[in-house]
DNA sequence: TATTGTTATACTCTATAACTATA
DNA sequence: TATAGTTATAGAGTATAACAATA
């Protein structure tokens, strides 16, 4: 770590732009009136359903944190519950078709703010980039919650 | 956007790596014993004392919340306010010799879990990647609050 | 009048512990 | 006994609106 040539260190330049792609992700949320944590919920739930304990993990929350955000997402017509017919225990988290209209238009919306965080690099730039951050990614075992456009 | 050969685009990559980053912070303040929130507003008031309404601008939090949020770090003995003697309607809040101990150490230690996310890569990737991290971060003109260790 | 902060209020987000019901 | 979720509780994070004090 440590500068090089007056140029910053890479923890340093993660760490900025984690902040400006959270800072995106938190814009788009305000523009559908909801918080960021709520949008990310969505992202979640956008490739198909999910059990409580499996939204836990993946959002790396406590399981009463995941019962209180389907209780409000429920509230607001964006997902449904659904018992599982081989456990009865179990539950099933859906989008409606509310939801996922909002969930895609997000989704939508986020994704075209993060990628004009990139505008000013070249196409081989961005490729590049696009590359190394896919092996740092694929190396640290990150959630799938953003999926490919 | 869109997959180029199997491989994730950019603004996947983006989103997956900031999602990283924010797990080793959260997880950084959880081994100090905050939330992710005070652990970032220690980083922001590292470099010096400042204003709540600059807290607010570069944090991105409405008055109300930084007002909150330094009662909370002062309760908690690690900033202190101070009446600006030029406008005696402003408050400067500084860290305190323990508060700067904490945030040195947090700061420390949240790096070293975000340097480890990049030890796949080698010398020159990881040159690479922080010269075109440090080109968005620049070109996006993020907020100071990590700055090089 | 405009600006700097604080208060009052009302939610959401979060975790821990205790609980219910099913496996 | 172990597992899937919920409830109870408590506190932190957040914003809006109304307010006080100073410029």
């Amino acid at each position: 770590m440590g500068r090089r040539e007056g140029r910053l260190g890479l923890t340093t330049a993660l760490a900025r732009v984690a902040f400006l792609v959270n800072a995106a992700y938190t814009d788009a949320s305000r523009e559908f009136g909801f918080s960021p944590q709520q949008g990310q919920f969505l992202c979640v739930l956008r490739p198909g359903a999910s059990g409580m304990g499996e939204i836990g993990t993946v959002m790396g929350l406590a399981k009463s944190t995941v019962t209180g955000m389907v209780n409000y997402a429920e509230r607001h017509g964006l997902v449904r519950r659904e018992v599982d017919p081989d456990d009865s225990r179990a539950v099933s988290v859906a989008l409606t078709p509310h939801g996922r209209e909002v969930a895609d238009q997000f989704y939508g919306d986020g994704s075209r703010r993060i990628a004009r965080l990139a505008a000013s690099l070249t196409e081989h730039e961005r490729t590049t980039l696009a590359g190394l951050l896919g092996r740092v990614a694929d190396d640290n075992h990150v959630s799938v919650i953003f999926m490919d456009v």
